[in-house]
RNA sequence: GGCUUGAUAGCUCAGUCGGUAGAGCAGAGGACUGAAAAUCCUCGUGUCGGCAGUUCGAUUCUGUCUCAAGCCA
């Protein structure tokens, strides 16, 4: 018999945390972060990180797991997580998948298939600069060359995504080695490993957008200045992941003096209700979700889903 | 008190050599199989500050008033 995986899913601030934890206490779990951002050490605060003393209570996966400045993906999401998963079922224990990443998320529930690629960044150079230059359009005609499929799931616009494309189809294992065509074995998902029953965190926009605001300013008093400080003082490239997240870029202005700390608390507000937008739309538009509410409390909640296992 | 410059979408502004107007941001919705807290797509009627004048027609020109910023007293 196949095991049963919880994953809980929904928007930054919707409590995904707390009741990940209480789910795990409840059903005997191991918790795997699905979260492409608290994989990286030293970014805590602004990344809503579980604290170490809830990390005692039940032992978390794929948090710290990588420098800031360190080059992580998808594809190494997705076989680090399956390990994780083996692990705990191994032990005679129940993973417990919280996170808001809806792509990690829908790279394991749908078992998407990766080959093992480094990133060249001598590659990725070459083809940006045909942006730099104006000749974006170049790019994404080789992508309808090369690699069709890709090139009518991206619009013409998303430069990053046609370079990605583009980086991902020169060095295709498969695409080389075997001459295989790269649509095939997009499409060619393998059979799936675990079943998974998916919560999805339901919260009311408005209701949602108070406790961003709420959270943002509670970070702020835990210290996230001296945190994005922290960050910025490293001088990465914008380029880096890390320096995507959302809480650390947004405070970089007022450190360079160009704005107030005020004015980088609000931005960092509507980024972060913005993001949490876009999560709302993947969730509920690319997995098969069971809504779960945390209106009477955490306990009841961690209740309903573990009874039905 | 005098002069100058402004007043246009929630915000910052562009524009109409006179034929009732459009960008960015915000907001809403959406896409997304390899950077995803990223990236991208779609959606813009608003007494064009008030009143009067010229005109077939004014947001655009003229006068006047109100407000704001600056300069001179």
């Amino acid at each position: 018999m196949r095991n049963k995986i919880i994953c809980i899913v929904g928007p930054t601030a919707s409590g995904k945390t707390s009741l990940a934890i209480a789910v795990a206490k409840k059903n005997n779990g191991e918790i795997i972060s699905a979260d492409s951002m608290q994989i990286y050490k030293g970014l805590n605060i602004g990344t809503a990180k579980v604290t170490k003393k809830e990390m005692q209570e039940v032992p978390h996966h794929m948090i710290d797991i990588c420098n800031i400045g360190d080059n992580f993906s998808v594809a190494d999401f997705k076989v680090m997580c399956y390990h994780k998963a083996d692990d705990i079922i191994k032990k005679g224990k129940n993973p417990v998948i919280v996170g808001g990443t809806g792509l990690y998320i829908s790279a394991i529930v749908n078992n998407m298939q990766f080959d093992n690629q480094e990133v060249d960044f001598e590659y990725r150079n070459f083809l940006e600069n045909f942006e730099k230059d104006g000749k974006s359009q170049l790019l994404y005609e080789m992508l309808q060359k090369i690699d069709p499929l890709s090139a009518k799931q991206i619009h013409p616009n998303n430069v990053k995504r046609i370079i990605r494309a583009l980086e991902i189809a020169k060095f295709s294992d498969k695409l080389k080695s075997k001459h295989m065509e790269l649509e095939k074995c997009r499409i060619q998902n393998e059979e799936k490993k675990y079943d998974f029953l998916i919560y999805y965190i339901d919260t009311k926009r408005d209701e949602l957008y108070k406790r961003i605001d709420n959270r943002v300013d509670d970070m702020i008093n835990m210290g996230l200045i001296d945190e994005a400080k922290m960050v910025y003082n490293m001088n990465l490239s914008p380029k880096v992941t890390c320096m995507q997240a959302i809480g650390y870029k947004e405070i970089f202005p007022f450190f360079k003096g160009e704005k107030s700390i005020e004015d980088c608390i609000d931005k960092l507000k509507q980024e972060t209700r913005k993001y949490a937008k876009r999560q709302e739309t993947w969730f509920k538009n690319k997995l098969n979700i069971k809504y779960i509410s945390l209106k009477d409390g955490v306990e009841k909640a961690a209740y309903l889903i573990t009874k039905n296992i």
